[in-house]
DNA sequence: ATTGGTGCAAAGTATTTGCACACTT
DNA sequence: AAGTGTGCAAATACTTTGCACCAAT
């Protein structure tokens, strides 16, 4: 059991917030819930359209400025796939993803010779890594 | 010796375009050329701004139906660095990019375990995969 | 002669920003 | 009370598309 919880999350993005001079109100924590909840890697439309759900006012410019805030704090990673906009707030350590060319969904793939590589790569090239994006393209064995 | 020359890739894309029923035009052939030469991973606006010195009348417009074009036929690979897409027209083989957030630059890195981690990805998930994108972020040795 | 390619301009998408007001602290 | 966050709308940035004309085959 050492992979974080749904709650966990939640709960270590709101402290993050409020340990800056962030302020906590209902649009963003129900935004915080959706991105830790999640694990449809979601638009920000996506995001969007489950906080209107609870709170209808809610604006896409707020799911916009949220996630903005987010990742400049690193608590989630924002993924391009198919053109757009795709967030992981879930697991904000690098990890690789898997997409799906035929549903379009992301899942998260396992790869453990990632520390490995990005090591080595830093040895020979001399560059400081600070991120990285592992994403495979692929078909899943329900849309084979 | 192994790796392609640049001279081998223009001409391996224009048999390419020839072999389907597409037409040689100066424009494309001066758009294929960029890519087959460019080192530098460049955007549709870059490209644009070569093609023109020897071209004045070619629109932008022009430059991403090429690109379009030539990522449908798998001869290039788009990649999207920091919101734009770049595009690499030099080693259309699957391949993995370092990406510096300094200078904003891209080049290939050498991944050897690429295809290792691939296979034992799809051996696990079912997926078939079809493509990935590696790509590193990092500071290179110059503007650390 | 055909019909695909080009340039132009307009339309699309996705995301960001400016501003007045509301709400958290 | 102070000042951040919000919603709205406009702006931005990038890419795609429609169309009439041009040119490669």
């Amino acid at each position: 059991m050492s992979e974080p919880t749904q709650n966990d999350r939640l709960t270590a993005m709101v402290d993050r917030l409020k340990a800056g001079e962030y302020r906590m109100t209902p649009q963003r924590r129900a935004v915080l819930k959706v991105l830790a909840e999640s694990r449809r890697h979601p638009t920000a439309e996506e995001i969007h359209e489950v906080v209107r759900a609870d709170f209808p006012m809610t604006s896409l410019a707020t799911i916009y400025k949220t996630v903005t805030l987010l990742k400049e704090l690193g608590e989630i990673v924002e993924l391009r796939v198919a053109g757009r906009c795709r967030y992981d707030g879930r697991n904000p350590a690098p990890h690789s993803h898997l997409f799906c060319v035929g549903c379009e969904r992301v899942v998260d793939a396992e790869v453990k010779t990632v520390h490995a590589v990005t090591e080595g790569l830093a040895r020979r090239t001399g560059y400081r890594i600070i991120g990285q994006r592992i994403d495979f393209l692929g078909v899943c064995p329900e849309c084979q």
